[in-house]
DNA sequence: ACCTCTAATGTTATACTATTACATATGTAA
DNA sequence: TTACATATGTAATAGTATAACATTAGAGGT
């Protein structure tokens, strides 16, 4: 079973846990809470908190999920390859977050780093909007 | 008592909860918890968690504090105008906590939201640094 | 196959963080 | 004064997260 690439190894070391509470933030696309996982996968033979939050721990580790810590809820990664660099929209009116792709974001926020003469080795950034909904309404 | 001018309202109002809890934060400046807050003020007539959590709040509202939610920790503001706009390096090791000034960064994240095409109303920046005494050892 | 080591699991209990609810008091403005 | 908003005090409870310990599953080397 070794046969495998190396870029393959993440996929598949995956845990039956860990991989449950993948699938429930893939499929939701959306922040769930720790203990609103742990309700939802009950019948996945989640039972304790603990299992939970050590799944969600190896997860953001793997940089598959992240965690929006002003709401204590954890998001699945919407871009490939932010190692533990987030930055996120959250809607002042209705919560509702998007991660923002960091495709053109790396470029501005070296520049910002740069100007401000930081030294940094990661960063989360949250801006905080009126989504399109909340501004219409 | 009301012979005050206009913008002293804003020094004046604090309550004597509102008062005590913000010179902890002075006098400390650093990153505080509020049951350590809560601790450390019970000679000073705080005795339940909300106590504190209401003074933090109002606090928080009038940008003479910030909460660093990460660590759920409350440090005092160290500019004269973030209004709720705040950015902050974080030690990865030994979690030390300091507030950027202002004054350069608001260019920088102009551009960059202007860069990323977002329309934010507030922003809280976390960048993640090894601080200098944690660089050395 | 066997041994070894590391990571993950299962379970219980407990620690830490924050809010609800309700009664009371205080300050401010008409 | 009356009315209103804001702040307080207190008790109970809700929500978030980790410690501790025993057990199991996997990966790698021999
Ligand atoms: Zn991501
Ligand atoms: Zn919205
Ligand atoms: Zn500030
Ligand atoms: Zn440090």
């Amino acid at each position: 079973m070794s046969s495998t690439h190396t870029h393959s190894k993440k996929n598949q070391s995956l845990t039956k846990n860990q991989r449950i509470v993948l699938d429930l933030l893939q499929n939701s696309g959306e922040p769930l809470k720790a203990y609103f996982i742990l309700d939802s996968l009950k019948k996945e033979g989640l039972n304790s908190p603990l299992q939970v939050y050590r799944a969600l721990d190896k997860l953001v580790e793997l940089g598959k999920i992240h965690k929006i810590e002003s709401i204590n809820s954890f998001i699945i990664c919407n871009n490939s390859n932010c190692a533990s660099n987030t930055a996120f929209t959250i809607c002042e009116r209705c919560g509702k977050v998007k991660e923002i792709k960091n495709k053109y974001l790396k470029d501005s926020v070296s520049d910002l780093v740069k100007d401000n003469q930081l030294e940094i080795t990661r960063y989360n950034l949250e801006f905080y909007v009126l989504c399109k909904s909340c501004k219409i309404n």
